[in-house]
DNA sequence: TGGTAATAGTTGAAAATGTAACTAACAACC
DNA sequence: GGTTGTTAGTTACATTTTCAACTATTACCA
């Protein structure tokens, strides 16, 4: 199992970046997903409701960028353990809008709690300026 | 829906790099899958073997950070279609080892044309110092 | 040597995801 | 006002992934 092509998969964006993706994500899901059988589409809506205070499954979708099945999937099971109510809008039934119940917002702030000091974690192995650098060139990755 | 928390979503580290992971990857999916059918996966393990010439499935788990499910089942579909061959090891019959056949390597040839051509256009939106970051930054952050 | 443990890899069932077709409500146009 | 098109969200089905149990082979060790 010798190199033998002058091709460098670790070099390879999407690659590096899935690695990279994939193992920052893991002690974090072992937290959302034991402490509360959540999956990752779960705790970004949750995540999205209470920063937003108070979204349509559409505008989830725009800023989460998730495919409306998922977040449909996502407030569906969110809503049977009563972390979040649906409310139709009175102007346009096609709208629902959506608010964290007390529940759902302790549940957020317990796992905020934990995201936050797992990113310390992870930005502790790198330097003041690689973070800065990482983010920028992240969101430059991310814009159409 | 106007934003109300403290917390930034967007600084959080392993949302960050899934969507820029998922993103970045979507052009890239589209060859692969357009042009032979072939999954995340099987891409991956295509890949390994044009690069380290001959492995087993253990070697690729190791290597590729994917679980031996993923790996039996990619190594599966890739040799049904005549992209590689197992041989059994004389001396331990419990490793496999797996070598591309010229079909295979072909394929890989060609997605390999393609992968830095993607990466080109990924790396293009950033300057040359983001660019060195940004790698430096990621490999900090998969090692263990 | 024989019995237990460990390793490489596979398989089957359950869970999650993706895709496309669907419903319900509204808009727009004639 | 009725037809057609659009939009928000759901559902059904196929594909993938995950998890745990399984087979086959080798290693360890009394």
């Amino acid at each position: 199992m010798t190199q033998n092509d002058d091709f460098d998969l670790r070099q390879f964006l999407p690659y590096l970046l899935n690695q990279a993706a994939e193992i920052s994500s893991q002690s974090f899901q072992r937290i959302y997903k034991g402490r509360y059988g959540m999956l990752r589409t779960e705790w970004r809506v949750l995540f999205h409701l209470a920063i937003y205070e108070r979204m349509t499954a559409k505008d989830i979708c725009e800023k989460a960028m998730m495919h409306k099945t998922k977040v449909s999937r996502a407030v569906q099971r969110l809503e049977q353990r009563r972390y979040l109510v649906r409310k139709p809008d009175e102007k346009d039934r096609r709208h629902e809008w959506l608010t964290l119940t007390t529940q759902g917002r302790a549940v957020y702030e317990d796992l905020r709690a934990h995201a936050q000091q797992h990113d310390q974690i992870l930005t502790n192995k790198l330097s003041k300026e690689e973070i800065i650098v990482l983010r920028r060139a992240l969101d430059a990755l991310i814009q159409p």
